[in-house]
DNA sequence: ACAAAAATGTTGTTTTTTGTTGTTTTTTCA
DNA sequence: TGAAAAAACAACAAAAAACAACATTTTTGT
């Protein structure tokens, strides 16, 4: 362990941080993309020739930086997950985010424009909208584009490039630049977590960037999260909250998130019936 | 059962809950993808060397994190759903339409890179070409993206724009702009008529002109389109014969037309069984 | 070469998964 | 409709896998 602590020596090119590895743990890598990403331990233990143990340290260590996966009797390459998590994702709280995705599609009204970022909870939100009429809607996910595109007279305009693998969103500077072209009534955005020092935070400098010029060119920024997002951090700050007008979610928020929304202005919709 | 409860990370980060699958659980969504999206509890307890007992506990596992749907005898894929057909013309000639999709599929092989345009039969392609792996796919259709994006390792190129209210395509320029930076090995196009006199035929200048772009970057031009297209003429000419590589549909063409195509060999598969 | 550190193998224990048996539910076919 | 067949389910013993601790070997640094 302590050999992967020696972070002094690191160059932090992207490559070093493979370098560190044994050579046992490049050749686990290597067996695992041979037999198309994943193996079971005892099988890996056999072709190299060491105990099972040491292959399970091993594959601590690999799992620790993020290469592999380890399940119940074997590991996989992260790398070769033929199912793409976003398909998972959009399973987990998926009532909660039908619901959430329904008050916003309450927001919109035919012939709006607005901006849906990529996302689950906004893939839902396109679900949502289905029988809406005449939107104008700049997205940068296919799946929100699929969605809302061929119907109801719908204008869909969709940024381009390469779709990122995990969840077919369009990202980088050929994007940004699209997007810069519109200006929309609504941003409708993702957040990885939302906290009470920080506010809006992501786990994804991409998306950040992205989201940020989507809502400088939107009137009303609407954030779309599941109460999940609520108390957890991410590296990334997103906004602060004044800069936030509507936060949308399924349950009624902590205490201290509450007061500092409404002291940035910004309405909470929670789902509950408020007379 | 109570790993999958570990309630220490119970506070549902969304991949939290997803990521703790058993290696059998991976095999069984393996075998599921190479049977196409369902298989029998029989087949896979069979194929795995396990009984149906263990094949059905980690089926529920695996239905609970939505991945798979469970049916009476047998289990299938759970994205095969919502594969909304988005236009009346999907289902014209429908089953005509998926036996040369198929062959197209057949022609494709893991890792190749192709151009799909817009179109009802690339649609089916597309969908063909479900279970490939790591295909290069450039395309300016929303639903061909949707398609094959966030699978099988795949790498998506879309083009950028408004996309039709018809059919989710992107034309104009700046598609143009984006579809010349690539260099596929094959080029997958619709037409709107095959004509004895003309060659290959469109009838929407901006499809036409895309597709000439899209050709003239591929190494194999192949030709999807079925047994209507034929006799019939269209206002505006893609191609002649002879910058086309194949043709496949779904009946013997006409006699005038298969010498035309044997002239200026062009391959015509036409789905039926040719000793 | 020597000592310290790291990695590996071994053994025993705990946890998780699997096979088996028998029963209940669902489907099939007459 | 009703009986036979197939599939799903439940519970418990057995097997497999994961884990932990300690002894042994290999590597590293001086």
């Amino acid at each position: 362990m302590a050999n992967r602590m020696t972070a002094l020596t690191a160059t932090a090119t992207d490559e070093a941080d493979t370098q560190r590895n044994t050579h046992r743990e490049l050749e686990i890598l290597a067996q695992l993309r041979l037999s198309g990403g994943s193996c079971r331990v005892r099988f890996l233990a056999d072709r190299l020739q060491v105990s099972e143990q040491t292959v399970r340290r091993n594959v601590r260590g690999l799992e620790i930086s993020g290469l592999i996966r380890k399940v119940h009797g074997g590991v996989q390459l992260v790398d070769a997950m033929t199912e793409a998590p976003f398909h998972q994702r959009m399973n987990v709280n998926a009532s909660h985010k039908k619901a959430i995705a329904a008050r916003v599609a309450d927001m919109i009204s035919d012939g709006d424009s607005l901006f849906l970022d990529v996302g689950s909870t906004t893939a839902y939100v396109a679900m949502a909208l289905k029988n809406h009429q005449n939107l104008f809607v700049v997205t940068n996910s296919v799946g929100v584009a699929h969605t809302l595109s061929t119907r109801n007279n719908n204008r869909v305009f969709m940024a381009a490039g390469e779709l990122r693998p995990h969840d077919g969103g369009a990202f980088g500077d050929r994007a940004i630049d699209f997007i810069k072209q519109f200006n929309t009534q609504y941003a409708i955005l993702s957040v990885g977590a939302i906290n009470a020092e920080a506010g809006f935070m992501l786990h994804d400098l991409q998306e950040a960037t992205l989201s940020r010029v989507a809502m400088s060119r939107a009137q009303t920024k609407i954030i779309a999260a599941d109460s999940s997002k609520f108390g957890h951090r991410g590296p990334i700050q997103l906004a602060e909250c004044n800069s936030i007008d509507i936060v949308v979610t399924d349950q009624p928020v902590d205490n201290n998130i509450a007061t500092l929304m409404n002291d940035s202005d910004v309405d909470v919709v929670d789902g509950v019936m408020n007379a």
